[in-house]
DNA sequence: TGTACATCAGTGAACGCGCGTTCACTGATGTAC
DNA sequence: TGTACATCAGTGAACGCGCGTTCACTGATGTAC
């Protein structure tokens, strides 16, 4: 049953969309095909007709995972804020509608040079965003303040959903909030 | 064929020997049973009288994983020295012999039970280790600044490893040197 | 505007491969005498 | 110490399931007149 043009594009969206939560939730070997176009309402006979694999969505699915996130920071006020907001528990449980860095960690750096291309560019919009955010010291001390504040928010957020500790989860996230968000001088 | 007890229960080391290096080195998705029992220079039919399923070596895997490094920290001189060592370009060339947190990452949140105790143990260990290395400050202090320093060890690794662009990834390591490795004040 | 036909988005069955797991078998080890 | 038998570590074929991918088909949309 054909659709309309309009309703095939909003579709293709709504496939990539689902991905990026899925991928995010359960890793990119943690979700099929099938699951991500139940999620986004349709079957999976249908995937090939708007990706050429699971390999190019999942770089589709990370770009817009990715931009989302740039969208939201964009509002996010002071550097405090968005340290203390990437480091908060709400953020530690929605892995899905998170940072993709944190959220896929380590199984990024073992993707195709697509995935890797999209990552390294946000890593660059990111550290580029915290070190516009500092204040003091000069520029590139402030960008290598920023480096380390992107670091420690990723490894802290990954540690915190890591550990089966709930108090230690907590610790880590409260201790990397006053290590990091803190407007100590640079 | 059997093979002696002694020769068996070295079989055995050696299986998870080769596991916690490959699942380091591919993820724990990214290799089989087979290509482990083929590593430890065994076939893979005989893995079942030696483990329940993948998930137990999975635990085992990681547990000596985890040994393995506590005993080469233990080595490694003052604070800024493991900080170094951990943030240097060997360490983000070698995934299948370094830091079991950073080398899995996000993928350790979505185990089961008992790896999940093992991580947790783990992280405990390593910020204990590095609080005992600092000086000065409350001791409460000195804590969260071991957990910083961890997750900022565990991030730029990450980030260093999932970047494309070589310049940009050595810079990510050095930085990071540079903001957690210095003896500066707690 | 209406009709006839071509197009093509989506469906659901099927394929093929990889991987975790099982099992009958082998033959060297361990044990009982 | 030597012999006979039971045990069991390891082998390799096979099973079954999930998953990425393909394909013939459907029927609504888009287009040509």
């Amino acid at each position: 049953m054909r659709v309309t043009r309009e309703k095939a594009a909003e579709n293709r969206e709504r496939i990539v969309d689902a991905a990026a939560r899925l991928f995010r939730d359960k890793g990119f070997d943690g979700i099929g095909v099938d699951a991500i176009m139940k999620e986004a309402g349709l079957t999976h006979g249908g995937f090939y007709g708007h990706f050429n694999s699971k390999d190019a969505l999942m770089a589709e699915a990370i770009d817009c995972a990715f931009r989302r996130n740039a969208e939201r920071q964009d509002q996010a006020g002071t550097f405090g804020d968005l340290v203390s907001g990437y480091l908060s528990e709400q953020h530690r449980e929605d892995r899905a509608n998170g940072c993709a860095l944190s959220a896929l960690g380590a199984d990024l750096g073992r993707q195709g040079p697509v995935v890797r291309k999209s990552v390294t560019a946000s890593v660059r919009r990111q550290v580029d965003r915290l070190a516009s955010l500092l204040k003091g010291g000069s520029a590139a001390a402030r960008r290598r303040r920023a480096i380390g504040t992107l670091a420690g928010m990723v490894g802290a957020l990954t540690l915190a959903r890591a550990v089966d500790d709930a108090a230690l989860s907590k610790e880590i996230l409260a201790a990397a909030r006053e290590v990091f968000a803190k407007k100590s001088a640079a």
